[in-house]
DNA sequence: CACCCATCGCGAACACTGTTCTCTGTAGTG
DNA sequence: CACTACAGAGAACAGTGTTCGCGATGGGTG
């Protein structure tokens, strides 16, 4: 009929490029200001236009707010998934901690995301945005790829890990191997999930300004604590110092 | 003068009392609404009074919010505090075990507090408030002091750790005892960052709901993990004897 | 081509917020 | 007693999210 040369029907390029748009500025905003004084009046007046005509594109702000927050959680999955696939899939310690990095990286330069993302669930509580939930998985998932492939290679000793786990633990680390599709040892997940809340616990405390300034760029010992993350889940195998730097 | 009887003059009390409800009704509305939806003027209604009357005692909603977040601050120091002294001083393992819990705890009955704590400082960064500073001080020393005092009775080869430390970072971990008072080790130091990050790291992902729903009550595994924490700690002294510092 | 109607944008309006101002009664002071 | 400091009330201003009804525009169809 018309142009069929452009798949989409113009109007609805349109209307997503200046929704494009909205969002833009709504990050800019956000950026600028904090989550709290994001304003839709502020993104109208900001894009020269009514307030009103802003609810042709968004439900309300806590629609919008939500949105940014599954693009910044898509994002940093972006992100990880990309440090991953340019580390060199031998190095394992090395790979976790470009990964790891990358993970420190994005939090510093996207600190109004990062609180976005990993602050609290919206007050309501009700229903998880689905599409948040399926990036973070994807974030998580790259976390953890670098740990079972790790244990794939034999560098982790997870029935050690395993014996210091009571049937309970066991059974529900399995459990939520199972949710993420891979058929790893509890032992495994156990190390993931542990990888996991130290470096979100070092990024949460530095990004949001916790830790202490006498740390000054504390980059070196986030590196420091990445590598005996790794190193304590090797500990088994190599008893003695870092395993296998060969940076 | 007047009533010698009672020291402060009556007039004081009955400000300091209206000024606690305020701040009672306010962590009720926070604990229900959320930190976003706490409204001075939701807080007057509740008492029954003028919103404009609560400018008597308040400077502004952000004030208040600042105060309701040094009072969090405070309530989980005392909790830490009160772990730490009820603990068998001579189990350096099961005190450590025992404050990591009571911050649990803490964290999952006071969540909003904990958002308001650990969360995104205040946007407008400049001044954190000195009060929150000095209480958050408080809770972070007594996690130090868990892990000070099992250094001290040599259940901590520091030296070892020092050994894996760049310059850089031995002389920053040593400031950062400095500022707290006390003479560790740099090796120490990094130990407690390590301890501390990872339970705050922990408390912060289930708080906010971030943990797979697979892992149920994760009580179990919180507790595995403080006692690796602590293991890791002191890993290198078990196969061999005393410590030895080799700086 | 003309027509039509979905869509877009706008302005006004409502209910709500934080905050300031001015006013009044009253409790404590000399 | 008079007087002052102060708690509280009410109105008002500026700002917010959100809704509703109006006009204009322009792509799809007769």
């Amino acid at each position: 009929m018309t142009a069929v040369s452009s798949p989409v029907p113009r109007r609805e390029r349109l209307r997503q490029a200046t929704l494009d748009e909205i969002k833009r500025t709504a990050h800019t905003q956000l950026a600028e200001l904090g989550p709290a004084a994001l304003s839709l009046r502020g993104v109208a007046r900001a894009m020269g236009m009514a307030p009103s005509a802003l609810y042709r594109y968004v439900d309300s702000r806590e629609v919008l707010l939500a949105e940014l927050t599954a693009d910044g959680f898509a994002s940093l999955a972006d992100a990880l998934e990309a440090a991953f696939a340019a580390a060199d899939p031998h190095d394992h310690l090395g790979r976790w901690l470009d990964v790891a990095r990358a993970h420190r990286r994005w939090a510093l330069d996207h600190a109004v995301e990062y609180t976005l993302i990993f602050g609290p669930r919206v007050p309501d509580g009700g229903s998880v945005d689905s599409r948040v939930a399926a990036e973070l998985e994807r974030s998580v998932a790259v976390l953890f790829r670098c740990m079972t492939e790790a244990i794939g290679a034999g560098l982790v000793d997870t029935g050690h890990i395993d014996a210091g786990l009571t049937p309970a633990m066991y059974a529900r680390l399995r459990a939520w191997a199972g949710d993420h599709g891979v058929a790893i040892d509890p032992g495994g997940m156990a190390v993931c999930l542990a990888a996991w809340t130290q470096l979100h616990g070092f990024l949460s405390l530095e990004t949001f300004g916790h830790l202490p300034p006498a740390l000054d760029d504390p980059a070196d010992l986030f590196d420091r604590q990445m590598i005996d993350v790794f190193a304590q889940a090797c500990r088994a195998i190599a008893p003695t110092g870092p395993p296998a730097p060969t940076t």
